[in-house]
DNA sequence: CTGTATTGCTACGATATCAGTAGCAATACA
DNA sequence: TGTATTGCTACTGATATCGTAGCAATACAG
């Protein structure tokens, strides 16, 4: 496989090159990752297939996005239902508190 | 020089492979760029030397950071003082959004 | 003045990650 | 059957990041 998604790092181990371990380093580690949030954001309305997931997150490539949704389900934020990808209880917290982010951007993305 | 940093995308622009332009996937674009939101929670005590930040962020390489810092204060989020960098005050709106992830990481990280 | 430390970077080669495209097996109809 | 759609995998080339070295500028000590 071209790209197989490196494991989440645990509390206390190394987090991409960072050694400190920090429970907030750990989760800014996972969200940096290309279109990580991309996809918690797309998934908060209604579950997703993977090709209508793709066609959200600008045509990312599958491979990435097949990665990053193997990533996310591995730490149980998002899921796979029968009517495709959706936020787990967990995701729909985290997704709580990315939420507010979207009208704050739209009040200051005009101001760049 | 080795990397310059791209311009962070305006609305309407294209945001690094993604054609929305949405104001939340702009700052989700430049929040997801590494270190981006590690130097924010870095800088939100008290503002930090290039060296003092550059330790905290797991040594991330002095190139990486310095891009970084260029895309962060162009768009307003941080500025250089006299005592280093430093949140401006949209900066730490911005990171007023992001501290409660801190908390919700320290329950959830466990649970992995 | 030297000498020594620290700071804020830049340069550069090695890797890792991502984009873009092609294509294929499986399922769902017509 | 045939045709479409879906959920991927494979591969190649581009970009981003790492890791290390090193240098100019400032600060301070002797």
């Amino acid at each position: 496989m071209a790209d197989d998604g490196r494991p989440v790092a645990r509390h206390g181990e190394s987090v991409r090159g960072s050694q400190s371990g920090q429970p907030i380093m750990v989760l800014f580690d996972l969200l940096s990752r290309r279109w990580a949030m991309g996809i918690l954001w797309n998934l908060s309305e209604a579950p997703r297939t993977f090709r209508d997931l793709q066609a959200r997150c600008g045509s990312a490539s599958p491979s990435v996005l097949n990665t990053r949704l193997k990533e996310l389900r591995s730490v149980g934020l998002i899921e796979n239902t029968p009517d495709g990808y959706g936020l787990t209880g967990t995701g729909r917290e985290l997704f709580g508190h990315l939420e507010p982010l979207g009208d704050w951007a739209m009040e200051w993305v005009p101001t760049l």
